[in-house]
This record gives structure tokens, C-alpha cells and sequence, in this order.
DNA sequence: GATGAATGAGCCTTCATTCAT
DNA sequence: TATGAATGAAGGCTCATTCAT
């Protein structure tokens, strides 16, 4: 930012407080998805909201019309589209299905679930049935999306032999529950008593990784009775 | 009024009275947990939980004397140890390890996650930053001894030679994040839109046990390099 | 009242809370009545009513769901209908319809005009655009039963030839206005500054009624060209 | 760009600017009295203001230190005395009393009935007991001067023989009732529903007008008992 | 001068909690 | 014990006013 700022020289009079006027509700946005991921929906007072985003609490209703609509925000914006990206990654992924499930968790683990983002899945887990709206929004932009793009990976290691035919839909959910259950702890009981969940999430991710492409090779390799 | 009851019948003209009396913290905390689950703790009015109970506010705070004690008295209420009761279960298990995986999975999802017993833990996952004492409570009397029962049962299956010799620590969250998943989605996001969950909780829980089961052994069977 | 308690002796212990309980919105409607014209719906706050009434801010709202309720129900409070009881005084008055116009004035005076009711009107005036839904009620409920009482009076002497034939639409607006008027000024001007404003009202209504009668009778008795 | 405006033509280029400069306080004075008229005091916002009259918020309050004065400004500025003007004219006045009467009503229709100056008169009537100081303003200003000016006329007929020999006060007021019940009705409820007030003010005047002169002169004419 | 982003006092409204009955 | 009317602290939101640009 300083070097931007060096590159305008002189122009533009108003460029610093037009800037600040651009960044707030990025900074406001941020401050309420932490808080929110924290201490929930209505433990959240706006005042704090406005006042860790470093504004009073007037300036936080000239961006968000109200307290329901900051929240509706900071699901959108922390969602955007990552499907389309990982789309051409998997679709153009070379490697075995094996490989591509380990990479497909360990790739979301690094953009979503280490990240802030991970703090939605939790918001909206924890809010839905008050958000009944946003919980639809969520479920068409987020959970189709990512269930439809784990679907045809599975399917993809099905169709090439590599896994036994399993139901790819209770397969989807192999795959998704781990990491849910990985935010949920990271956001939750975890953040109360770190040192009781000493988790190392990278080895974490990995180990399901394995236990699952084990799980769905095992019966391609060894189809036995239904046990 | 009282003595037109005093003449219905021979029996203590108090009993139902009575009845009702020791019965009422019992109907407070049922009321309570439906309501805490269904909408979170902040949303859940005292008055709503008095109503459902089918007694005055006032009645709610002879019995629980505040929203969070109330709160806290329907986690513990919820919480007491059927452990004892599994340790025993297990230790007289005669079968092989695998079908121990199994049949704890389908006595929890009977006994835990079907009832409104799974409340409880989507309200701890939900609420637990704001009531960190509860959390570790939860902690202590709850997934402590839920977390040692399974690791016992995973060593046991490695000790067997019947699994791999896998990171039992590790393969303990295996076995618990597709019960947590599903708790949640149960209770939150597929509590809202049904139709774009159609899952079948018996079902669900069986391919569970058989992946996992399946990737637990199939380490056994056949180590590879990684897998 | 307390000869009322005198009767009740002993009964109903909850005698006192409960006439308090019925009493209270009315005595909230009478508070907000007097703020409401006083300084008008948005300089009067919720909390002074409350507190007009003897009761806390809690209360106010207790019995009315908001200050926009609050405002309909005195508005509504204060107009139920005293017009079937004149449809009938004047359908059995026997005098002339002069008389008729003066008793009419001067009744208005006693049953409206003296009293707090007419604080309605000065609200109705004042907020009128604020309130459209509102002023369709009053314009329904005061009004039209209003004029149609004084269109039929003045019909009657212009039947009877006391009066010239009149547009009688016009008529109801001459005798209307000066009480609009006084209305008016009692509440609002004349409140301020009493002593610039000596004004009698009884004897204003005689001399109102007096020049309007004359008006009307004296194109009955000297019909000229227009002037 | 200030350079290419300067290229423009030869006249001062911060003519324009200089000329809205000066018009500036008018033109907010404007916009506010509609606005004042149209909801009230309170319910005014100042930005709304600002931006009818075309500028920022900001500058609303460079010409006017508190919404307050704006609206003491409003009422002063609108209440400049047009009383030498009519004194003058009723001074030369030659016609009968009663022609004057009339005369006196179609002018102050025309020139204060239905120009915005009546939005004042709704106004002090409206806002008076929010703003004393005003009202006492106005009473001197306006009241006293118009009331005046009014019982000079009628003391003129009384004094001629042409009107019975009423009480001038009261005879005033007879006077000013239609006409501020007309500004009322096309104001507040008449703004609400016009088609529930179908009044053509033009006809209403002259109906007044003639009421109350053959009000006055019938009792000139043809004294009897006391109508 | 003009702008409009920022402020924060103030008000409406909610709801856990109390207590007279 | 049970009730529910009453309370008042707390928090969402508005908008007159300020001030850096």
C-alpha cells in the first residue's frame, strides 16, 4: 500500500479518504466474520463489530443497512466462487483418483480450512435454522457445488476400476464429514481447550486421506460379503 | 374451587399436583433442549421455554435461577455417562474387531444420534465458545471417556492384527466425524431444506462402518508404500 | 372506585393487580393522548409516557406493540362513535333548524370540544401525512358521519325554506371551520401564549352560530343577486 | 478542468457559481418549507432538504447552523409582512364593506392561500408548542397585524350602518376560520385524499365570502330577538 | 466554499428477571 | 408454589452535526 500510495503522487486530493471508503467494508466484513465465527450471530454487537474495524458504530450502518444484512455479507463474500478454479484443476488432474482425493482434501484444507473462510461453515452450521434464506443460498453456492465436484471424483475412481461401486452419494459424504468435523472442532471446542485437541490438522487430513482411498480401494481390490 | 376437587376422589386430592411438581424440572429442561437445539441459545426466549413446558415464567425461575443455569442444566442433564454402561458392552464383545466398529457405530446412531441426546452435541459444538466452562465439562464427561472407549477398540483391532498399525489417535476422529457430521447436518442445515438432504441416517451409518472398517483393514491385508 | 372494593370484600385476591392490569392501557392511551398533542408523535417519547402513566418503559409496550401502535389506538380510542347517539337527537328535534344549528355548536362544544377529544383533531391536522392509513380511518370513521350529520341539518332548513337554497357541500364547511378552528387554536397558538388569545370559547361558539344562521336565513328571507 | 472552463467565453467564469452561491439560502429555504409542510418538523430529514435544494448535506449547514434555526428561518422568511401592502389598499378602498370583505378573502386567497406562504400558517400551527419563541414571533408578525386589519374593516361596517353592530373580535374570527380551515384541509388530510375532499377553494371562498356577509348585514338589515 | 464520510447521543424495543398476589 | 404484570439494562438503528479533504 505505501507503494501504490508513492505511484499517485500529488493526484487525486481526496485519494486517501476515498481509499478508506473503498477498504471499509472489506475491514468491516472482517471484523464480523471474526466476531461472529466467535461468539455466534447474536453475541455479536454491532458496536463491537464497528469498533475492532476501528470505526464507530454510525459508520457500520452506512455500509450494512442493518446488523442481518453485515451478517448475510460476510457469508457471500467469503464464499465466491472457488468451485469454477478447482473444476479446471481436477479436470485436467492426470494422477489416479487415489491421488486425487489426497490432494483434493489437502488443497482444501490449505484454502479453506486453514484459512478465516472455514469460519463460514461454522457460522452457517450454527445459524441455518435462523437464516433459513441464507441457509438455501448456502446450499445452492457452496454444498451443490462442492458435493457435485466430489461426486464425479468418486465417480471418476469407480468408473476406472480403481474403487468397488460404491453409493457415491454416501461416498461424498466419506469424504466432506472429516472436514467438517475438522472446522467444527478448530471453531468450537477446540478454540474453548486447545490443549485437550492436540490436533495437528495437516497429519490429520492426511490420515483420512489415507483411510479413506483405503476404504474405497479395500473393496475394489477385495469385494467381500457386505462386511 | 379446592374443595370441589377435595370431593372427586378417594386419592390424595395433591397427588397429581405433586406429580406434576416433580415432574416439572424434568419438562422445563425437555423444553429447554428442543428450543436451545432448534434455535440457539440466544434466540431461545425464557417465556417460549415456560410456554412449551406448559407452565408461567415465573415457574421457570423457581426451578433454574437464570437462562444460562437453565442452559447449563439441560447440557448436563443430556450428558450423563452411558459409558459405563458401553465399557461393559465391549469388554464382554466376543467378535472380531470390524464388527466391534460396527456395532458401535449402530448402537450410537440408536441410542445417541437418533434420540434428542444428539442435541446436545450440536449445542455444545454451536455454543461452546460462549460457555467455555461447559465446554470443558463436556470435555471431561463426554468425549474424554467417547474418545478412550474407541481408541480402546481401534488398539484392540491393531493389537489383533485385524487392522494396520495406525495412529489410534487419529483413527479415533475417523470414527467420530461422520457421527458428529451427520449430528449436525441433522440438526442445522438439513433441518431446513430436507429435500436437499435426502439422507438415510440407517443407511449413512452402515457405509460408514464399512468404509472405515474397509480402510482399517485393508491396511492390514495389504500394506503398501503409503496407503 | 373504592365503593367498588367495598363490595368485592375478601373475593378475588388478585383483585387490585388485576383492575390495575385492566386499567393500565387506558391510562396509557391517556398519557400519550395528552404528550401527543402536546408535542407532538416524534418529539413525544415512549419512555415519557410510560412514565406519565405511572408505569416504566417496559410496560408501554406491554400493552401496545410499538409507538406507531400507540399512536393508532389514542386516535381510535377517542372517536368511537358519539354519532349514532346525535343521529338521534336530531332525528327527534322539533325546533327550527336555526336551533337546531346552535344546539348542534353548542353540544359539539361540551362533548368535543372542551374535552381532550379534541386533541384527536389537532392530531389528525398535524400528522395527518405521516399517517395516511390512519387519515383514511379518521376521514371514514370522523368525518364522513360528521358532515353527513350537518349536510342533512342543512338540507332540513333549506326543505323547510329557512334557508336559502344553499350548495349545502359548502354549507357543512362553514359550520365545520370555525370549530376546526378553535380547535386548532386552543391547541396549538393559543397554547402558547393563552394571553394573546382571550378568547371565550362558549361565547365564540354563540356568535359563530348566531353570524351562520343569520348568513343562511337571510337568503332565505332577502334573496338578491349575488352580492 | 477548471482551465477549460476558463476557456469558455469571456464572461467571469465564477459567475454562474457566484450566482447559486447567492441563491443558495434561498433555494434551501425552499426546499425545506415544502418538506416541513409536507411531514412535519421531526419527520424531516436535513439531508433530504440538502438534496432537494441540489447541494450536500455539508452545506445545509454552512448557511444554517441547526436544523433548528433552518426552521426558524423558514417560518421567519415566509412571514414578511404583506400588511402595508393591503393596509393601503384598504385604506383606499371605496366600495362598500361588504365588497371589501370580499375582496379582502379572494386576495388572501390568491396571494397566500394558494401560494406555498400558507405551508407557514400549517407550520405555526402545527409545530407552535415545539417552538414557543416562534409562536410568540408569529402572533406579533402576523397574527396581530392580520387580526387588526380585520377589525379595522369591520368596525368600517359596523361604523357605516352596513353590518348589525357584532362583537369585532369574534367578528374576526369568523373571518379567519374558513380560511385557516382551508389551509389546513389542503395540507394534511386533504394532501392525504384529495378525492375525499373534492373542494374547488376558489368557489369555497366566494361561498364563505357571501355567508359571512349576509351574516353580518342581515343583522343590519333586520335586527330581531337575538338571531 | 462544498463535499460526504464519520461520529455518537438519543430513542425504540426486547427480554431476562423480580415480586406482589 | 405458581402466576404474570412490571421492570430496566442492553442493544439495534437513526440522523443532526462535524471536519478533513
Amino acid at each position: 500500500m505505501p507503494s501504490s500510495k508513492l505511484a499517485e503522487r500529488g493526484e487525486d486530493p481526496q485519494a486517501k479518504r476515498e481509499r478508506r471508503k473503498e477498504a471499509r467494508p472489506g475491514e468491516l466484513l472482517d471484523a464480523a466474520l471474526d466476531l461472529f465465527v466467535e461468539k455466534g450471530y447474536a453475541a455479536t454487537r454491532s458496536e463491537e463489530v464497528a469498533a475492532r474495524a476501528g470505526v464507530s458504530k454510525g459508520t457500520l450502518f452506512l455500509y450494512f443497512p442493518s446488523k442481518e444484512e453485515l451478517f448475510k455479507a460476510v457469508v457471500r463474500e467469503n464464499m465466491s466462487g472457488r468451485f469454477a478454479e478447482w473444476e479446471e484443476e481436477f479436470a485436467a488432474f492426470e494422477g489416479s483418483t487415489a491421488e486425487m482425493i489426497r490432494y483434493c482434501l489437502r488443497v482444501w484444507w490449505e484454502r479453506i480450512g486453514a484459512t478465516r473462510a472455514s469460519g463460514i461453515t461454522k457460522l452457517m452450521i450454527s445459524e441455518a435454522r435462523n437464516f433459513p434464506e441464507l441457509a438455501t443460498f448456502y446450499q445452492q453456492e457452496v454444498i451443490r457445488p462442492g458435493t457435485d465436484l466430489m461426486r464425479r471424483i468418486l465417480q471418476r475412481g469407480v468408473d476406472r476400476g480403481e474403487f468397488a461401486p460404491i453409493d457415491v452419494e454416501y461416498g461424498v459424504y466419506a469424504l466432506v464429514a472429516p472436514m467438517i468435523f475438522l472446522i467444527m472442532m478448530k471453531h468450537s471446542l477446540g478454540a474453548c481447550a486447545p490443549q485437550d485437541y492436540p490436533l495437528d490438522a495437516q497429519r490429520y487430513v492426511e490420515t483420512m486421506a489415507d483411510l479413506l482411498v483405503n476404504g474405497l480401494c479395500a473393496r475394489a481390490e477385495a469385494p467381500r460379503g457386505r462386511a
